[in-house]
DNA sequence: CTACTCGCTTGCATATTGCAAGTTATTGTC
DNA sequence: GACAATAACTTGCAATATGCAAGCGAGTAG
């Protein structure tokens, strides 16, 4: 075990304490704030999730599901029975991830040329406990 | 070619035109902001960065230093000859994304209890121009 | 019956990550 | 002057994650 390994195992984090570590292992990658973006416009389906233009491919898309829905940044709740289908929803936890999507759109727009924003983000959303 | 990807492709954007998209094709992995995070906070050798707590592997830091420098985020340049070492800098470019680390550390600091917040960002660091 | 849709799951090839060891150039120690 | 140490990487390789396409179960539509 080194040195950087030895100092984070001495906090009960995987990697360290650091607050931008934690939230990394749950967002960090190019798909999971993709799928909270599709939330928060507004789209709650697998199906309206795998239209985005960016192409995800279903296993991806399944997997993220699953992982925020362990962390608590969603829920999945039915909408249909016969056969049972399904609704995921952002809960507090993951609609709070709204400023740091917003501070993306805002380095993106100042430092990406040519990039188009999304319609605005809905305000009507309905808080979910998870 | 399905509907998702075809409809990518009318831009010239490997994904999409989306600003979210773009930026996570810069920064969405798990040790990217890490690195910004690092010199935000003043480090600014290879060393220095592989100390930090999450213990990165010096090939992922290596990779990392040269995707940054190609993105414009960071500079690298020579603090000594003989054997020539360099130092890494934050561009404006890179120096912008402060807002979405700070949003990020509010989030986790909400969310994610016992996580401990790193000193003070420095504000006295150069812009360079990259 | 047959075709079709939705919401996934599975198989498999490829790409990325993580760990450890090696390399290069130079300094400091005996 | 030989030898250990240091900084900044690079390389090899096993393990893990991703991307693509096809398959599947439970219905509905014709």
């Amino acid at each position: 075990m080194n040195d950087a390994q030895s100092r984070a195992s001495e906090t009960s984090f995987p990697r360290s304490a650091c607050p931008v570590t934690n939230t990394l292992d749950i967002i960090g990658d190019k798909w999971t704030l993709l799928v909270i973006r599709d939330l928060l416009l507004g789209k709650h389906l697998y199906g309206e999730m795998m239209q985005s233009p960016e192409g995800i491919a279903s296993n991806i898309l399944s997997n993220r599901l699953q992982r925020l829905e362990q962390a608590g940044l969603i829920v999945k709740r039915p909408y249909q029975s016969n056969p049972v289908r399904y609704e995921y929803h952002l809960t507090a936890k993951g609609q709070d991830l709204q400023p740091v999507l917003q501070a993306i759109v805002a380095w993106a727009r100042r430092h990406v040329p040519g990039v188009v924003v999304f319609p605005e983000v809905k305000q009507d959303e309905r808080n979910e406990d998870g």
